[in-house]
DNA sequence: CAGTATCCTACCCGATACTG
DNA sequence: CAGTATCGGGTAGGATACTG
């Protein structure tokens, strides 16, 4: 197996911390956008910087289109590209099973902390 | 939205470096098991100290049974519960998904760096 | 409003050596 | 064979301050 794979390359994207709710939130608004302000307002927790750098990201990856209206100050707008909405897909799949299955991983877990003798 | 989301909780699981490789060997042995060797032989440039890591945290949240054979040496077991299985449906998408279109998220980059600019 | 620019810390991961 | 122990570098990410 390849360490360098494209599931590897594609979890490096997605696995940063805040990556995947953008992209849910977006997925949500679609066709629709959203503004900078906007998505920061419904990321509790999130630092200007790290949504910055979060959709650079995913604009560089292209599947997030960034438009600017050059009004002062500025409005941003933020949209899922074709490529990213086709990526909701297997992430919703992916978020239906944490849903369904995170929990008996918490208490496996809890038997593990209770049980160290394994 | 939720910092702490069951699918954060996810991604910060199967987005370490090795851990979606093993499970992927182990799924294509399930309902077979692969020994600790083998995985790593099967991982290229995993080193002993990452595999065990890995195994371990698998085996924490119960994706993965550990039997050890009480040879000398001894001979340790790994395969997938039932839990672990469960989770190849969306992995496999998602492999899918990163197959089909990392290419096209490589030429994006690749784009962006011939256009500084934008 | 929508970003940059710094500084700083935690921790993932690799390299290496050792052991029952 | 299947681990554990230890050390160290690189980087994701947080806090804070500044700007067109």
């Amino acid at each position: 197996m390849d360490p360098r794979c494209p599931t590897r390359q594609l979890l490096d994207r997605i696995g940063t911390k805040w990556t995947s709710m953008a992209v849910k939130l977006l997925a949500e608004e679609a066709p629709g956008e959203l503004r900078f302000a906007e998505l920061r307002r419904r990321i509790p927790g999130i630092s200007q910087k790290m949504l910055s750098v979060t959709l650079q990201s995913l604009v560089r990856d292209g599947l997030v289109a960034r438009r600017v209206e050059p009004t002062v100050p500025p409005a941003v707008h933020y949209r899922l590209t074709a490529l990213g909405l086709s990526l909701e897909d297997p992430l919703s799949a992916l978020r239906d099973w944490a849903e369904t299955h995170m929990p008996e991983i918490d208490r496996n877990n809890q038997l593990a902390d209770e049980s160290p003798l394994d």
